[in-house]
DNA sequence: ATTGACATATTGTCGGACAATAGGTCAACA
DNA sequence: TGTTGACCTATTGTCCGACAATATGTCAAT
């Protein structure tokens, strides 16, 4: 080796990515808050020293991440990333790495039983009835494919809703998007009302009277029913899930 | 109310979204596959039929998600999100959300002993002697704060990437952002550097031979540690995480 | 095979332009 | 008072054209 000097491998960041990375980290650190509106266009880019063009780019990679938006279609504004928007990234992510069923089923049977568990404590009187006003309609449902996995999706969702918990909130929001073909294909399959009924029903009641293990012991077997489901209508359980 | 006709609120989507749209459909339902290069960008704004500034705008958001990136520096390709790169995004949905501890604690003990019963079955034997090379060094360093934080980190991580769960990756991403500061004051405080030894040779051993149950719990017992940790440390169990 | 010179293609950034529209003001009108 | 309409302004979405910096490719000289 010679002795030459091992200079560092300088990296020349694009001006619309330093743009971008100081407004998150203004953001990140307090110093602006959710629900500030950030100056104009134009102003911004006085401010940084680009131009409108370049600011614009470095606007577009925080807007994808949900954290900033427009308030009225006009005006930025500095938002709380939603749910559902950082889970569709993490889906798509997912879709990419040919995620299986049963790589999503296995997060699944760690993170439903435990949503059922922390509702208990956790869930309002409000979300108690609402769950059991989910509940009846998905007896009524129990024929009709399309409305059950509909009343089945939510029913989830409110469970999950019903923990306050916003990190497992966001843990589990590609579930919602990647199960959502399959739990269809399942219902449709298999036509299982009545099973989904009984189990949601356990789960319920075990949330009313605040029983956390029967909570978590009647989300796993629902959740072990729905593997079964797609090994019986041949989805194939070790196949990539689709989009 | 009037019988007048409920028309649909008509939303206008940018262009700029919409052609994003269209490129990540593309990739997405596999009409572009990771490593593809995409065309120019003046080639794909003629395409689209837009100007090449709209078009960047589309690609920053793309860009964003990890699904597209530099080949060179030069030429755009389609990539595989990363874990981290789509992790950081959902660790800063959650600052910005106030999640607390407990909250993040609550996910990771649904998430950390699921990890070590699947990593039982998954881990190939390399896997598994690096698991063993990382508790060894962590024996060594016991004493060193800053050492036996990494180990602790990286053993949590060898776990995970054990389960060869890329959807459990994901989904355990903002832990690893979000704990690490924690993890480091909790070890500066109470100086468990043998419990930590011991533990992590329990789920080891348990990984080793196989054995889910032990594996789990032991990586359970570990996670209550490192709450009550917290809370002797008194960083505040019910506040939020600082990024 | 390596080096250097040169031409070319592509990106990052700039500056300016314009149509469409949200917001405000103000007057007219019921 | 409350609604409607006309009008103006600010701001965004989109376009166009330009240029410097840099990667890539070619070819000649060594």
């Amino acid at each position: 080796m010679s002795r030459a000097q091992n200079f560092t491998k300088l990296d020349h960041q694009p001006a619309y990515r330093v743009v971008s990375e100081k407004i998150r980290h203004a953001i990140t650190s307090g110093e602006l808050a959710a629900g500030d509106l950030l100056p104009t266009e134009t102003e911004l880019a006085e401010q940084f020293g680009v131009t409108r063009s370049t600011l614009r780019e470095a606007i577009r990679l925080l807007e994808h991440g949900g954290l900033i938006g427009r308030a009225d279609r006009k005006r930025l504004v500095v938002t709380l990333p939603q749910t559902d928007q950082i889970g569709r990234s993490v889906s798509s992510a997912m879709l990419m790495h040919k995620v299986t069923f049963r790589e999503l089923w296995e997060v699944a049977m760690g993170l439903e039983p435990l949503a059922a568990r922390l509702a208990c404590a956790n869930a309002s009187d409000l979300e108690k009835s609402e769950l059991r006003s989910n509940w009846l309609r998905t007896c009524e449902a129990a024929d009709d494919h399309q409305a059950l996995l509909e009343c089945e999706l939510e029913f989830h969702n409110r469970v999950a809703a019903a923990t306050h918990n916003h990190a497992l909130l966001q843990a589990r929001a590609p579930l919602n998007d990647l199960f959502y073909p399959a739990w269809g294909a399942v219902i449709r399959a298999l036509s299982p009302g009545e099973r989904i009924v009984l189990a949601h029903r356990y789960v319920l009641e075990a949330i009313e009277t605040d029983n956390p293990d029967q909570a978590g012991l009647w989300m796993q077997k629902h959740m072990e029913d729905f593997r079964r489901g797609i090994e019986i209508a041949e989805l194939g359980f070790e196949q990539p899930v689709s989009g």
